[in-house]
DNA sequence: ATGGTCATGTAAATAGTTACATGATTCG
DNA sequence: CGAATCATGTAACTATTTACATGACCAT
């Protein structure tokens, strides 16, 4: 038996997904997506971006309007057509993947035993410094969000996975510390 | 300037770690990595094991020793080489990259406005139901290793990527409860 | 002047998945 | 008798990254 598996392509779908907000340009998206989704999805990269949108614009899910405004870069524009909502639809319904983690730090840790346990030590300190940081950060995002959050169920949206980074990175911590005794006694 | 940054292809990193502990076939390194490294990395296609082996050996950092058993298949057990630990150590010494997630079930909730809350509703549900047969899993798991931590290294590392995935399991069951009782109020 | 931001894209390489191909043994 | 496990691997495809190429504006 032949089990057709078809692959996802999930950049098409933060496209379109985005594009369902309001319409953008190729150069717009990346940033977009860096702060809307950056959290708990890789980066877009140009080289993904815009042969996606060009790929999408052929199947119709997706329209283009250039500016042309003289002392400015040309601007495309991109709109998320009826055909791409559905599509965006029809993805939104299924159920999700399953998460995908990868953790260096880990791989190192796990491998760690023949570079002698003082790496193994900064890492976890350098560890904890970052998720510091990124704890500090959304701290601040969610004060800024927690005034408008009833203006847009967007916004609301956003908290939940705004905080499921908190519950993500404050987990983190707890284990890193744990982590950085345990490595002490070795 | 030209900064010629090197991709680091992890799996060969993966193969050698794996290998520093004991020889091993290819077939050997899919399961291995599954149950070791498997909560916080994706695991290894033959697609990839295979051909890695084979780069790998060409490059002297492991050794190969054929197995002919009649009335069985033919193994291929690599062992790492001198060359191989030391490239496995360099790699080791360095500070650890970002961690990457991809949460399909957060694009689908952020995305989530135009097909109605009760979707987001059974995918969460779904992903409590998950993450709980996940801890149920470590548990069970954390009960066997704590009765053997203390003969080897190995295991104590084993129990920290371990303690990883639960303390992150149980922060996505909390985030997850909370989010319900959000989106049953939407 | 230098670097950052805006804005488009392509080419080449690497990484990773999936399907296919083969075949024996063991377990229920 | 069929499914799972052991064991090898390749081919084709899909996904993703990185480097390169271009060029204007704006702020320091």
């Amino acid at each position: 038996m032949v089990t057709e598996l078809v692959r996802e392509n999930k950049t098409k779908f933060i496209i379109l997904g985005l594009l369902s907000h309001e319409p953008l340009t190729g150069y717009d998206l990346r940033q977009i997506a860096e702060r809307s989704i950056g959290n708990f999805w890789t980066d877009l990269s140009f080289g993904q971006i815009y042969p996606t949108l060009r790929t999408l614009e052929k199947k119709g899910l997706v329209s283009k309007t250039v500016e042309v405004d003289e002392a400015r870069p040309l601007r495309k524009v991109y709109s998320i057509t009826q055909e791409g909502r559905e599509e965006l639809q029809k993805w939104l319904v299924e159920p999700a993947d399953m998460e995908i983690f990868k953790l260096d730090i880990l791989l190192k840790l796990y491998f760690g035993s023949s570079v002698g346990v003082e790496h193994s030590i900064k890492k976890v300190e350098m560890f904890i410094h970052r998720n510091e940081t990124t704890l500090e950060r959304y701290a601040a995002f969610e004060k800024s969000l927690r005034g408008i959050v009833n203006q847009s169920k967007d916004h609301k949206f956003f908290l939940l996975t705004l905080e499921y980074g908190q519950y993500i990175t404050k987990a983190q911590l707890q284990w890193a510390k744990h982590t950085l005794e345990t490595l002490r006694t070795m």
